[in-house]
DNA sequence: AACGGAACCTGAAAGC
DNA sequence: TGCTTTCAGGTTCCGT
């Protein structure tokens, strides 16, 4: 599932295969991708919304950069733009112009050097959107603690005023940009906080490990990920990854806490999202 | 304004 | 074995 440090690894790839280059053609596969409905980027205003529109708006078009914030992703073009999210299952690849369709493709932009840049999302949940504005998601994301830093302070002046769970709080792309389900579980694990707690209710102590287990959680993902692409393998997210689970808590249900080594991990619906926590360690 | 929940979508895993 | 159910995730949208 692809959080802040996922889609950054998703960033560097991009920049790596496209910045500088120009599209020679662009083809959408799946329509679906470029809908303002369903999934990421609701109400997205004058889009290029047929596949030969924006087949069209993308062809012959230099990429100057891409920009990340929180989970959106920023191409920017000699004229125009690109916002794109990767929804839960949505990933980037690189393949040769010839090579066969990827499963679940839903577009490609092709560079000289015979490149394919490849967007594969099996749920379509993610969207790719060719616009000249930014989404109303995009526009209203939180601070990003990448881009612009986190500590207690900023974290602080985030949260004052809202009264749900700190977990869910830390979700609201609103509030920061790019936590997810994983991270948000993760960072209160570190900070030793409830997730069930009132986003506003936490003390100076509290807004202090919590920046730190925010920024602890996005480094180490951050790391990972740089691991598991830096070959020329494709990006894996965790669930479908061989190797054991990195994350202390996430999907670790019924195990026994890492810290204290004698609560057993519980799982709580928040949300609609299940938490995992240690009831002894986090309060 | 803020919150809760359904809807979107489909593969994988668990249950029968 | 094969069918059915449940779960997962990020976001939007609708109703309260």
């Amino acid at each position: 599932m692809p959080e802040l440090p996922e889609v950054e690894i998703a960033r560097r790839q991009l920049e790596k295969w496209l910045a500088g280059r120009t599209i020679r053609e662009a083809r959408v596969l799946d329509a679906r991708v470029l809908g303002a409905r369903g999934g990421a980027g609701g109400k997205n205003g004058a889009g290029a919304g047929t596949p030969d529109a924006a087949a069209r708006a993308l062809a012959g078009q230099r990429v100057r950069s891409i920009e990340r914030r929180g989970k959106w992703l920023h191409l920017v073009l000699a004229r125009g733009e690109v916002y794109a999210h990767l929804g839960m299952t949505g990933k980037w690849v690189l393949r040769r112009a010839d090579d066969p369709d990827e499963r679940f493709e839903k577009l490609r932009l092709e560079t000289s050097g015979e490149r394919s840049v490849r967007y594969v999302d099996a749920r379509v949940f993610g969207r790719v959107l060719v616009t000249n504005e930014a989404p109303a998601a995009c526009r209203e994301l939180g601070p990003d603690p990448l881009v612009d830093g986190l500590d207690a302070k900023a974290l602080g002046a985030r949260l004052a005023g809202r009264r749900r769970s700190v977990k869910e709080a830390l979700m609201d792309q609103t509030v920061l940009a790019g936590i997810g389900n994983i991270h948000a579980q993760e960072a209160l694990f570190r900070a030793g906080i409830d997730p069930r707690r009132r986003a506003d209710r936490l003390d100076a102590s509290d807004l202090r490990r919590l920046a730190a287990g925010i920024r602890k959680t996005i480094a180490l993902g951050l790391a990972d990920g740089t691991k598991q692409s830096s070959g020329d393998g494709d990006m894996t997210y965790v669930e479908e990854d061989e190797t054991a689970n990195p994350f202390l808590v996430y999907g670790r249900a019924g195990s026994r806490c890492p810290r204290c080594r004698r609560e057993t991990l519980q799982r709580l619906v928040q949300g609609g999202r299940s938490t995992v926590h240690c009831v002894r360690c986090q309060r």
